[in-house]
RNA sequence: GCUGGUGUGGCUCAGUCGGUAGAGCAGCUGAUUCGUAAUCAGCAGAUCGCGUGUUCAAGUCACGUCACCAGCUCCA
């Protein structure tokens, strides 16, 4: 904690001015934690009494007492059964005290009448905390464990000056505007029935066409690195699930068909793709001269969330994933997994998201074992290799214990949506587990049956997912070679239908095939505007001047009025935005 | 699954103390053909998410349920 820096320190002594507010306006509340967070800080309660909106607006107002009585914030430090005693009443500070390993420093902040169990540092005075907000209440399990009670927690954020603040608070109200899950379905890229289901969007013709875009693009840039695609059914008998583990480990996220208890066969819609295509490779014997054998597909899987997990087209119930498995010997591994990275980064780099994802290195977790199928030898030996290839390319990952496949370790592609809540964009994982499991082998030089290494990995990830953190990225202005619809013409008068529509041929002519005529007879500033709306990237206006001249008017969506130009000049300049996929 | 919030025409919202639904935009029809962010007029569109209950009477109250939103947990 002596790293924390001026920020941290602030939003930790800021919580503990929360707190002392909360304490004085509920006096019954029991304390938790209370830590700076990288988007401000939170400080669990446990209470009767659920916060409201007025009671964050009461909190605040007491906290800007807190300030203004300008209490010294003191450090102190006592012996285990004194820390105890002062805590009594606290169960929850009791529980930390208890769980500090013998012999650790026990130490107190206490400001006026207020004392917290807390190791620090501080501000010195509560006169510092003056620029912070309340923002929402929730609730949150004691210890992060859903076993365990659920407590009630107040996030909020705090900056050194106002102005830092009020900037903050801005950026997020803006954030708010490119969520995916409210822009998506006000351009018409999605939608959801109640009817239908949760976690069961329905694409809209220009989400599917997005979605149909990508799929194209990964597909042919797939087969250019080498990749064979396959087709697998969607399900299938418990039979081949028994066999991966999925029925023993991952039951409760699968769509069960029929009952084992009644019916003699069960089926299940598949969750991943991995056992159907190993299938693919089992289909006859394999030598070392077949490896590595790269198979993708572009694959639905179904995945039976609990309710409360579905998040717009982020988390939903059924997906399509850009899927792949490589089976490949131990010496080919490293340059296969660097293959499955670097196509994994060409299409971050294609999209624009390359600047706005982080690695995460994940693990498992040794102490939690019912969860991973294998042995710690495996383990450990399936991570030494997934480390020494990380460190070897010198990807800069951060580790996560828990958080591996069940049967390997992970390099997870993270980002954020605009609300700061992290996801996995894309995924590359080492298996050398389930080639076992399914009998997948191949005859090596010496003659000798060995089981392939498995690497398991997407290349653009899941295209709903993907699409939304492209809407949020693009706030829907997406480039020109993924706009559902890429140029709107607009007749300033019907007289300049014809001329209009003699455009159109020739822009599909040219390959330019996502265009749409506004023929009603509305006022062209109306029909600008309209277009605006729906976020096109280029509107052609075309009047008397331009059919005497042979030129279109061009407005782009960003810069404005670009003036008239041949259509030639035009269709040229496009064309070459949407070959090189040209992010602007 | 858990905590909290929200469901009124396609969208944004109004609807007083329970008395049987209202507007703007979008849509449709007609007029307008007008050079850059909303042309004019008319029409149509809602068993108030769904169900049960209380009541003479429910969009308003109660219970249940479904969906949507934020957070927790879980996860691509």
């Amino acid at each position: 904690m002596a790293e924390m820096n001026e920020l941290q320190t602030l939003r930790h002594s800021a919580s503990h001015v929360m707190a002392q507010a909360v304490k004085r306006l509920f006096p019954e509340v029991k304390l938790a934690i209370g830590p700076a967070i990288d988007t401000g800080f939170y400080y669990d309660f446990d209470s009767e009494h659920t916060f409201t909106t007025e009671d964050l607006e009461k909190i605040e107002a007491e906290m800007k007492k807190i300030a203004k009585e300008n209490l010294k914030i003191e450090r102190f430090e006592l012996p285990r059964e004194e820390a105890l005693e002062l805590m009594k009443d606290e169960p929850y500070k009791i529980e930390l005290i208890n769980d500090l390993p013998e012999g650790e420093t026990i130490s107190f902040y206490k400001q006026g009448e207020f004392t917290d169990l807390c190791a620090g540092p501080h501000v010195n005075y509560t006169s510092k905390v003056k620029a912070y907000k309340l923002l929402s209440a929730t609730g949150a399990y004691w210890r992060g464990d859903e076993k365990n009670k659920m407590l009630q927690r107040i996030y909020a954020t705090a900056f050194l000056t106002k102005d830092e603040l009020e900037a903050d608070l801005l950026m997020r109200e803006e954030a708010k505007k490119r969520d995916h899950n409210k822009l998506g379905r006000e351009l018409e890229l999605f939608t959801t029935s109640d009817v239908i289901g949760q976690g069961l969007p329905i694409l809209l013709p220009k989400g599917a066409r997005i979605i149909q875009l990508l799929q194209r693009f990964v597909e042919d840039e797939e087969q250019k690195r080498g990749w064979q695609l396959t087709k697998t059914p969607l399900m299938a008998k418990s039979d081949l699930y028994k066999i991966s583990g999925h029925w023993d480990h991952y039951q409760d996220g699968m769509f069960v068909l029929g009952d084992e208890e009644k019916d003699k066969e069960v089926f299940a819609l598949r969750p991943m793709t991995c056992p159907f295509q190993y299938q693919a490779y089992l289909n006859r014997g394999r030598s070392y001269r077949d490896l590595p054998m790269r198979l993708n597909e572009t694959s639905t899987l179904f995945r039976n969330e609990a309710s409360g997990e579905m998040h717009g087209l982020i988390r939903v119930r059924q997906f399509t994933i850009s899927e792949g498995h490589l089976m490949c010997t131990p010496e080919q591994l490293e340059d296969e997994f660097k293959g499955c990275l670097e196509l994994a980064i060409y299409m971050l780099k294609t999209l624009g998201l390359y600047e706005d994802v982080s690695y995460r290195f994940s693990q498992w977790d040794p102490d939690n074992r019912e969860k991973y199928i294998g042995t710690t030898e495996q383990w450990d030996e399936a991570q030494g290799i997934m480390e020494k290839i990380l460190n070897h390319l010198e990807i800069p990952y951060k580790v996560g214990i828990g958080e591996a496949a069940f049967y390997g370790p992970k390099l997870d592609i993270q980002i954020k949506n605009v609300f700061g809540k992290e996801d996995t964009l894309i995924t590359i994982q080492i298996d050398q587990m389930l080639a076992q499991q399914f009998g997948m082998e191949y005859v090596d030089k010496d003659g000798n049956k060995k089981n392939p290494y498995i690497i398991h990995r997407t290349s653009i990830g899941c295209y709903e997912r993907t699409l939304a953190l492209l809407i949020e990225k693009y706030a829907g202005k997406f480039p020109v070679w993924l706009a559902p619809v890429q140029i709107k013409l607009l007749p300033i008068a019907d007289r300049h239908l014809d001329y209009i529509y003699e455009v159109k041929k020739e822009l599909e002519k040219n390959g330019i095939i996502r265009v749409e005529v506004d023929d009603r007879s509305e006022k062209i500033g109306y029909k600008i505007r309209e277009a605006q709306l729906e976020k096109v990237p280029y509107m052609l206006v075309v009047g008397d001047k331009d059919i005497e001249n042979n030129t279109v008017s061009v407005r782009d969506r960003r810069d404005g009025d670009l003036g008239s130009m041949a259509l030639s000049d035009f269709i040229a300049k496009v064309t070459e935005e949407i070959e090189n996929k040209v992010i602007k």
